[in-house]
DNA sequence: TGATTATTTAGCGAATGAGCTAATGACACC
DNA sequence: GGTGTCATTAGCTCATTCGCTAAATAATCA
């Protein structure tokens, strides 16, 4: 049987067109407010957390926690190791600036040297 | 009759509660790649266009982008300014970059001054 | 091996989201 | 005031999302 997930996070790409699919799973996965704030805690508390230990902090059941974990997983914003029992997600905290940073970078100029409405 | 739109983009709040809401309400503006290209196509058409030269660019039907512009303007990513008959949407580009960037922004420094796991 | 702990997957129901077509509102111009 | 243009709202359908509970999987320990 092949991969039960889509793919993981491509190690690295500059294809324009996939940026923006990439894009575009990262910001539907940022679309939930749990999901961003596992993101924020994940990294206020160093980075790695174990699945329990992010469960513990939401109010809502183990398993919903884990989709949302999954969904965080196939936008590539957070990586899972095995350690013994337990499973470890790690931030994927470079990827995260660099595709979100990078997107808002675009507003980032004063108005840009087009004609108002050509 | 109350005004038929919840609250078009209050002008200025620092209450961090009421923060983490605004958020919650531009993410989910911004999980739709239609709203994000609009965001875009409106910045490099520098700042301002009708809903119509706006539909034009989308393969979506007309009222499908007005609902889309309508979110757009509910997460106050966008204002929108009656002229004639037509309506001009405004990019909000402060605010955007603001509220994103501020966001992303917790993700800046190297791993916070925390213990790993306490 | 069998129990225990840690976590995920399966599957269901309610709510939300996004697309469409048709109808309506608003302004301008004659 | 009627007609054309610009745009929105109403109402429908289909698909997805998100929460839950129950069952399954995986590693460790007795």
């Amino acid at each position: 049987m092949p991969r039960s997930r889509k793919t993981p996070r491509p190690p690295e790409r500059r294809d324009p067109r996939a940026e923006l699919d990439e894009l575009d799973v990262v910001f539907k996965a940022l679309a939930h407010p749990s999901r961003r704030h596992v993101l924020l805690v994940l990294h206020f508390r160093g980075g790695e957390m174990s699945a329990g230990a992010i469960a513990a902090r939401f109010a809502c059941t183990w398993p919903t926690t884990t989709r949302h974990l999954n969904i965080l997983r196939d936008a590539g914003l957070v990586r899972v190791e095995r350690r013994g029992r337990e499973r470890v997600y790690v931030l994927e905290r470079e990827r995260l600036r660099r595709l979100v940073g990078d997107w808002i970078g675009w507003f980032g100029e004063e108005t840009p040297a087009v004609p108002p409405r050509a």
